[in-house]
RNA sequence: GGCGCGAUGGCAGAGUGGUUAUGCAGCGGACUGCAACUCCGUGAACGCCGGUUCGAUUCCGACUCGCGCCUCCA
């Protein structure tokens, strides 16, 4: 049985969707002004390996991933670079594609933009307007009346009198309460905008996600998920929007991933403390950067590190070593792998675990390597079926394992040129030029190794 | 100040009311010409103080420390 935990009833509880065996999920996606970083790297790979999962169970997944294409921040942006907004937007949204390819996640069902749903916004917000949940105010903007909404604060644990005490915005004499918030901002000279029964201007945030998940979705579905920093306001909102409009519950399952930190600080935009993930794809394989973000549990904050990427990388090759020098056949049904595997994903998708059950296949399979061929073929398979599901160990391990020759490094022609004069030295029993050869090599970062069969080699990362 | 989360062996990181996490590193052994890979064995932990219990790292309470949100941020 599926156990999720939910950030609305901050417990883990079964899982049961709206409609039997198919699942309806949004999670938020990216403002497209700069390009990706780790912590939008980890929400991807997070909710990507919890698709994939479920869709391993069976279970058919429509997985929405809005792009948030126009915003103060595009807007800046753009006439920083003195570009188009669409343009810089166009760009980004290429980039991210790029980088999410690189980390084998897959493209979500339907990624939703935000100016492509204009007339689903301005629909929304004047069904807001009619039941008294929003007014247009005198500046040109459309905000919503928070006080008006009566349980405001309910996924977070706010209360109104407290948020009202501590708002720091200075006050906004448009509006009526400093905790409203914009649903329709009215343009300023220049900026691109979209006519309106308010005049001309464009959406807000937060409106847009309501939006988009009830085009998608419909009014009410099953996982809304996200980043560590959305619950509030950005969920909060939603929730106020969508319910107050539509009159029925918005979400049932609220899931949030939990942060990328360096040096115990939150990785964030506004921190500056953040790397893209082009930067981190420039010295680290993209599937050690995606077995990184799989190996803590997806709610637990996880530290950026070069250590960190060293291990994951470890952990890689224990699996692909294993799964090197072997025939792959099918899947043993004899293990209780496979059981052990879904049971600890069941548990609020606990990857941890999951590795750990891995591992332990991968210590019956070398062992099975030495003298039962039939049952090691078979355990490969599993391993490598389990891999699958989390988006990992497809590549041959060989290819893997060698990796990418470096700048200024030795080329595989040079490695396996070196690697036979070895062996000729070798069979000369001059052990002393074997030797010099095999240091020279690991000079250059490249290990070997011995077997019956002849020498395999491997760059160091 | 309000609302949350966390504190596990040298490091990373799951989990459990009494029993092996797992990976890396360490130690001893096997394999190997020597290594590497691999295998076998092994040492090592549950922040602090109380409480509940036959028994708590695990449940409850206080404390200390760390982190996140409360403003745009994944």
């Amino acid at each position: 049985m599926l156990q999720i935990y939910n950030t609305l009833t901050k417990e883990k509880a079964p899982f049961q969707p709206i409609e039997a065996g198919k699942i309806k999920m949004y999670v938020c996606g990216m403002t497209v002004y700069d390009y990706c970083h780790i912590g939008h790297a980890r929400v991807m790979v997070s909710f990507d390996l919890i698709t994939r999962y479920l869709r391993s169970r069976g279970w058919e997944v429509e997985y929405v991933r809005n792009i948030t294409d126009v915003d103060d921040k595009i807007i800046n942006r753009a006439a920083e670079n003195g570009e188009a907004a669409i343009d810089l937007s166009e760009r980004m949204i290429a980039a991210m594609h790029e980088d999410e390819a690189k980390l084998n996640v897959l493209r979500p069902s339907q990624e939703p933009k935000a100016t492509a749903h204009i007339d689903s916004i301005q629909a929304l917000i004047q069904t807001l307007i009619e039941k008294g949940f929003a007014y247009p105010a005198a500046n040109g903007d459309v905000y919503y009346r928070v006080e008006k909404f009566a349980t405001y604060g309910q996924l977070t644990n706010k209360n109104v009198d407290e948020l009202r005490a501590g708002a720091r915005i200075e006050v906004n004499e448009a509006k009526e309460s400093p905790l409203d918030f914009v649903l329709w901002k009215g343009a300023k000279e220049g900026e691109v905008s979209w006519e309106s029964p308010w005049g001309a201007g464009r959406p807000g945030w937060h409106i847009e996600c309501s939006a988009m998940s009830k085009c998608c979705l419909g009014a009410t579905f099953d996982i809304h998920g996200g980043g560590p920093d959305l619950p509030f306001p950005h969920h909060e909102n939603e929730i106020a929007q969508s319910e107050a409009a539509n009159g029925v519950k918005y979400v049932n399952t609220w899931m949030h991933a939990g942060a990328v930190r360096v040096n115990s600080e939150k990785m964030s935009k506004s921190l500056g403390n953040f790397f893209t993930i082009r930067d981190v794809l420039e010295k680290y394989d993209a599937e050690v950067v995606r077995m990184f973000l799989s190996s803590v549990h997806y709610r637990s904050y996880i530290d950026y590190s070069e250590e960190s990427l060293k291990e994951a990388r470890s952990k890689l090759d224990r699996f692909y070593q294993a799964l090197n020098d072997i025939e792959v056949s099918e899947p043993d049904t004899d293990n209780d792998y496979q059981q052990r595997f879904d049971a600890a994903m069941d548990d609020d998708f606990n990857t941890p675990q999951a590795f750990a059950v891995m591992f332990e296949l991968v210590n019956e399979l070398n062992t099975a390597k030495r003298d039962n061929s039939v049952k090691a073929a078979s355990l490969a398979a599993q391993l490598k079926h389990l891999g699958g599901v989390l988006g990992l160990l497809q590549q041959h391990p060989a290819d893997f394992l060698q990796g990418e020759a470096k700048e200024g490094g030795l080329s595989n022609d040079a490695i396996e040129t070196l690697i036979q004069q070895r062996a000729d030295a070798k069979a000369n029993k001059d052990y002393a030029e074997s030797d010099r050869i095999r240091d020279e090599l690991a000079a250059q970062g490249v290990i070997l190794k011995d077997s019956r069969e002849g020498t395999s080699w491997y760059r160091e990362s």
